[in-house]
This record gives structure tokens, sequence and C-alpha cells, in this order.
DNA sequence: AGATACATGTAACATGTTACATGATTTA
DNA sequence: TAAATCATGTAACATGTTACATGTATCT
């Protein structure tokens, strides 16, 4: 009775919302900054994207304003429909988004470049990775490790970050040696 | 003169029709089937975006109509603007498209599940690695690599999807670990 | 008082997915 | 001759990006 229809995969946005409400309530602006800062990686969002999605989420009962604050903000709270909707996505769901990039995309066309230019490429991708690895170093000094729930999974995804960037360096110079 | 117009980033799906028609002319068919086998991973399309897309590419004159067979088919080939405008996307602009990954983004969520169903998932993640990889090396042995200009660094977008199944085993294995 | 940060919303456009719709040629 | 494969096209919808538009509270 109380799952309604069949709802089809994707809609991750969505589900991103409420995983970030899942841990406390929050305003648009709030979960703005949050998609900037630990989603930024996984999926990002904009600012339109992300108002848009609260007021659906809202209309449909998944999360409710549950105050409001000074220059109109709205402080939205996950409903018990909203905490189910979540664990059936994360358990009942198969994770399986094609990933898009942009990056390996052009490595399938090097060819029509000459080898000096194709270097170029890799050592730009090599330089990115870097990047990527300081950049979320820096991140892991400075979040308090010790706060609530989204710290032992941010942690592990973080590490993902780290492990994912060292892999692309190390391909992306290997791939260097590969072409004469 | 010949650059028209400031032109944003983005329409990979418009490159990657420019990069594999710079190997040889094909039709919207081939291109599909192209797509299917060696970008699945990189940049999905659809049958429907494919053929969209091939005709306003027509229309811009990137590519041509190089000839027509039977069943209405249309061999496209690239043509001169179009390979400036492929080589001008390699060199010129920068790679740095959002990467959204569905399997990363419920990481951060698995708090709101039990240890048990948070290793459930990494343990579907481990499998889906072993999946990816294991097909890479089917279609490692599969292929000839003594082929045309794709196969230099078709082996090297091959070789990055290995190490990316094999950084992601590991990681979750990682992860698991991680989780009391 | 002015700058910055907080705070929301919408419109136009680009991109991507699913489903529908049609028909010709080859192969078993 | 029936099925599979080749071959293209469009319509409706979902998702994502950029730009515009507005106003309040806090900090220096």
């Amino acid at each position: 009775m109380s799952r309604v229809e069949c709802r089809l995969d994707g809609m991750s946005l969505r589900h991103a919302l409420l995983g970030l409400l899942s841990e406390r309530p929050a305003s648009g602006y709030d979960l703005l900054k949050l998609f900037e800062t630990s989603l930024a990686t996984a999926w990002p969002a904009t600012q339109s994207q992300i108002y848009t999605e609260l007021t659906k989420l809202a209309g449909t009962g998944l999360i409710t304003v549950a105050a409001e604050g000074p220059r109109g903000r709205k402080e939205y709270a996950l409903t018990d429909e909203g905490l189910a909707e979540l664990r059936h996505w994360l358990i009942e769901t198969k994770p399986q988004r094609n990933t898009r990039s942009d990056i390996l995309l052009r490595v399938f066309f090097l060819g029509v470049l000459t080898p000096e230019q194709a270097h170029g490429y890799l050592a730009e991708l090599i330089e990115l990775s870097d990047q990527g690895y300081q950049s979320l170093r820096r991140l892991e000094e400075s979040v308090d490790w010790d706060d609530g729930g989204l710290s032992v999974y941010g942690r592990i995804a973080l590490e993902y970050g780290l492990r994912f960037n060292a892999m692309r360096r190390e391909w992306a110079e290997w791939a260097a040696g590969q072409i004469t």
C-alpha cells in the first residue's frame, strides 16, 4: 500500500537532497553549499536545479518546510516517507547510471593530433590528477572527521577520490610511454 | 576568419561523432554500433540522439553525405571543417566536464542503512568491478589491435578501464573493512 | 554606507531518454 | 515466407545549464 507506483531509476539529484537532509534539516542555500563541498565530485548540481527540486519534493511530501527564518529562509526536513524513499533507492535500485567522461572520450581520438600534441594532452591529465589529489588531501585535513553521520562514509568517498586520481595519474604516465 | 563564433564547451556527442568519422565514413547505424562497443563506457549515446545530431552536423557542414546505399542508408564523411573542429576541441578546449557517479553518490548516504546493508552494497560494487574488468579483458582478446587508427588509443582507453575497475574493487574491499 | 553573504525563484535553452513509427534487405 | 538485421526519423518527456531577477541581513 505504501509504495504508490513503480518509479524509474535515475533522479539521483532527488536522492542526493534526501540523503543530505537525512543528517539534519537544511535550507536550499545550505544544500547548495553542501553540494559545492562534499558532493561536488560525485554529483554536481546548480542552484537552479536544487531550488526547483526542493519545491517538487515538498509537493510530494518527501520533505517538509520545518521552519522559516530571516531573508525568506525555508528550512526543509526529511519526512518518514522521504527516509523510506531514500532507503528504497539505496537498497532496491541498482546503481548503473552511465558514467560520461569527457576526458576519456578525447583519448580515443588523439590519433588525429601529432604525437607531441597527444603528449601535451596526457600531461594536462597528469596535472589535473595531481591537482585533484592535492585538493582532496587539503579537504581531508580541513574536515572534522569526528563529526556526525556523513563523516564515516564521507571519508570513504574521499578515499575513492584519492585512489582515483592516483590511478589516473599513473595511467596517463604509462599512456605517454606508449606513444612513440 | 575561419572560426566564426565562440563555441561553448560541452557538445561532446558531436565531437564523438566527428572523431569516429575521422577514421572512416560511416552511416548512423554503423556509428550506433561503434558507440555500443568502443565508446560505451566513455560516452554512451542512444540511436535517437545519434541520428538527430548527424542531421545537425550535416546542416552545419562539418560532415557530408558521401554516399547513399540500400535501405535509405546515408554514409557520412568528415569534411575539412569537421576535422578542424575536432582538432580544435582536442587542443583548445579544456576537458572539465563534471563526472556524475550514481555509484559514489550512494556511498555518502550508506549511514542510513544497517552495517549489513552497507556491506551488501559494497559487495555489489566489487562484483560490478569484477564484471567490468572481465568484460574488458574479453574485449581485449577479441579486438584486432593491428587495425587502423583507433587501435593505439583504443588500447590506451581500454587500459584505463582495466585500471579503473581494479582500483574500484580494491577500494570497495578496503571500505568494507572500515565499516564495523 | 557599501560590500559581502544569505536567500529564493524563474525563463530559455541544451542535452539526454524512452517510446513510437516506418520500411527495406538479407538470411534461415 | 518469416524472422532478424539494417536503416532512419520524430514526439514527448526528463534532466541539466546559464542567465536573469529580486530582495534581506550582516559585517566592516
